[in-house]
DNA sequence: CAAATATAATAGTATTACTATCATTTTTGA
DNA sequence: TCAAAAATGATAGTAATACTATTATATTTG
């Protein structure tokens, strides 16, 4: 498995980025520590100025590789897209049953996904924390239509539809398709961000996921 | 009708403001102008100097109202919701069905409000895409949960406890009533955005709202 | 009509989000 | 191995932001 994937790289749109932070030592420290950062002190907060201080590097330098903060979280955003995509096409390839499949599928795009080896420069947890927190900030914007045509949300925009098409394969016959598959992946985030801040407007803690909320929802919905 | 709202005053939390924007002229404009200023130019461009540009007075006046553009957005997103509940209790509370009265709820918090003559100094249009586009930025910050022991969020705390309870007086059984009102109303604001700016991920469009969405969704996830 | 209150004008501050330039270090390939 | 190229670092500068503070002027009110 290790073996299989040191080889990996996930694909982020080329335009988001001025130079590759993975072509160099000094851009994976960017990507590793701008997650740590984010996390700690929020995106609003967020300077090139404070990650230089914490990579002991220069603002400048920075600037070499993100022209800007925002761009920055575009690629983040990409990044751990691609990563659930990945886990997503892996985890859910040898289940036949149509109905298993999007069961499964629902809870890896659901699930805060778990620290591994793999990528070792990525906190995953801090990762997942900045996806919840942030996410939305990437696409609610005056940008958006602009930064959509030139392909930063293409990762994210596969995913729905690969959820849309395994909704499809259970249930033929249902009409939202793909409304249901972005609301599960989008809600999800929000589930997890009440539970961690607005706990009375959930039903979801430790025990009860938004996977276990999702998948029954889609289940009672498409009458699986 | 128009008589008797004549007198209505939308209550939002008195800690969000400074001094009440609704006691003076000033105030009235500032909240009016800074709604379709918001609209025009997005949140994170919008500064209390563009405001009072527009507004013919004077930056440092409308901090006598508001301490940072943030309470500003807090008090607009509280205002909406005021405002939508208000539309709720009005508008389902003769309905004894349980059932209707939950389909005709889902409808009212998931319709883009429209214009009316109550409140003429809001402009209900850009109101509703602002909350679309910007209202996520009012609870994504590091701040929340401060703010939310200040009783900031308690209008959408409300309604989407409001329609919780029709839920389980629909369905007495579901389990995950708190976390489906909760999806409802933030994944309506979603399917809004989406039917606007990425229109491959959504069913939505002008004939399929996110209403008729999320009502076949709560049907049929409750078996009504 | 005086006092209180509200608003306007001006100035000032630390920070942000960059751009530009030049110096230094590291890499590379002949 | 050495010179050129590339990458990084250091410094400076700019316009704008998100305010605070102070003082002046206008308006309201009792």
């Amino acid at each position: 498995m290790k073996n299989l994937l040191s080889n990996l790289k996930i694909a982020v749109p080329e335009k988001i980025y001025v130079k590759d932070p993975e072509s160099s030592i000094l851009g994976k420290r960017i990507i590793e520590h701008s997650i740590i950062l984010i996390n700690d002190i929020g995106f609003d907060s967020f300077t090139f100025k404070k990650l230089g201080e914490k990579i002991g590097s220069n603002e400048s330098s920075i600037y070499r590789y993100f022209e800007s903060k925002h761009k920055l979280l575009l690629y983040i955003s990409s990044w751990y897209w691609a990563w659930v995509e990945y886990q997503l096409v892996f985890e859910t390839h040898s289940i036949s049953n149509d109905k298993d499949k999007l069961i499964k599928a629902i809870e890896i795009v659901c699930r805060t996904i778990k620290e591994d080896i793999i990528f070792p420069h990525i906190n995953k947890g801090a990762l997942n924390n900045i996806i919840i927190n942030e996410n939305s900030k990437s696409f609610l914007t005056k940008e958006v239509d602009q930064e959509n045509k030139e392909g930063y949300f293409i990762i994210y925009k596969r995913i729905v539809e690969r959820i849309k098409d395994m909704i499809l394969n259970a249930a033929p016959n249902y009409e939202f398709a793909s409304s249901l598959a972005s609301t599960i992946i989008e809600g999800s985030l929000h589930q997890h961000f009440l539970k961690d801040h607005f706990a009375s407007i959930t039903n979801c803690n430790q025990h009860i996921t938004p996977s276990v909320f999702f998948i029954n929802l889609a289940i009672n919905t498409l009458k699986l």
